[in-house]
DNA sequence: AGGAAATTGAAATTCATTTTCATTTGGAAA
DNA sequence: TTTCCAAATGAAAATGAATTTCAATTTCCT
């Protein structure tokens, strides 16, 4: 089903509606600092640009779109280095690590107790993201009719987004 | 999120609710060779195999383990036509293409009209299907809110399925 | 039967991801 | 501050599933 996507979309993503990431900037980067003591690893220069840059960026991106961004101005940082420091937020909760149809792994700065779930239009690759009661709500439901519990969940919509002609086809 | 669990999980196919699939059995097989038929396609005998192999598998399998099971009997199969066929399938619409958390792709028999989502237990990889008309309804209304129109979904819940502890956590 | 076109399968390739390893660096302890 | 060692770095190699290549074989239309 999902064969052809693969070589066609290439997801890009959408500006994001919360803008009220940028306050909180230096509070992540000392949410990581104290994540690295804990746990007896190092702050070092890489580590600080990296999540810098990340968190910058704002949205979804694989480590090879964000390594491209921080090479040109930093050539001594290896991609090597910017796969690892993402793993590493990951792990921090300050990262959300994601694969969509194209199966390519991408990271997004959210907190592990935050929680959204997206709409991806097949034509121009935006990401819309969206957060549902209702939705959560009826998951658990049928989770429970099967007596199932629930530890994570995908849920994604592809399709056309308005731009693209979603509304009227 | 995800990063510990590739690992972990085997996903094991659980045995279906409706084993009707065995006397449409001959039926899948014709649509086949009509499939092929119209493409200009040709029928063979490691087509034939393949296809009746997996059929009577009938759940969720990667093209490796298919490969495993057919090449016991017939030596002369090789993997890369297994890998052929089951794409064919899923192009002719007998086959359902399905990548999980654990990123590895396969195909389960499934018309392409029919549609389940899927319950999968992240301790013993058992995969539970169901259809639930709330959870499809719920997508579109709200896809429409955003403007979006839904072509396809991947709704996948994660846990821990009833044997393994998953009413009471 | 003849022959063009499709199929086969072993091997090679692709490509994102992950690991290896020699070297460098951070930071705790002296 | 200097010492010292575990952690970090990054280039290169390895991994592994998916896909392509290509010479030999098979199908099936005439
Ligand atoms: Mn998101
Ligand atoms: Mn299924
Ligand atoms: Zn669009
Ligand atoms: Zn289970």
């Amino acid at each position: 089903m999902f064969s052809g996507i693969r070589k066609i979309i290439s997801v890009k993503s959408t500006s994001r509606k919360k803008p009220g990431a940028s306050p909180k900037l230096s509070e992540k980067k000392e949410r990581l600092k104290l994540f690295l003591k804990e746990k007896g690893f190092k702050s070092t220069k890489q580590r600080d640009i990296i999540a810098s840059e990340f968190l910058a960026v704002g949205e979804h991106v694989t480590a090879e779109e964000l390594y491209n961004r921080i090479c040109k101005k930093h050539s001594n940082i290896g991609f090597t280095t910017v796969y690892r420091t993402l793993k590493l937020l990951a792990e921090s909760g300050l990262a959300t690590e994601r694969v969509f149809a194209d199966n390519l792994t991408r990271y997004e700065p959210l907190a592990a107790e935050e929680h959204h779930d997206h709409l991806i239009c097949l034509k121009c690759g935006s990401i819309t993201e969206f957060e549902d009661q209702r939705m959560e709500r009826l998951q658990e439901k049928i989770a429970t009719e099967f007596g199932f519990s629930v530890e994570t969940h995908k849920m994604e919509l592809y399709g056309r987004c308005r731009k693209c002609g979603g509304g009227n086809i």
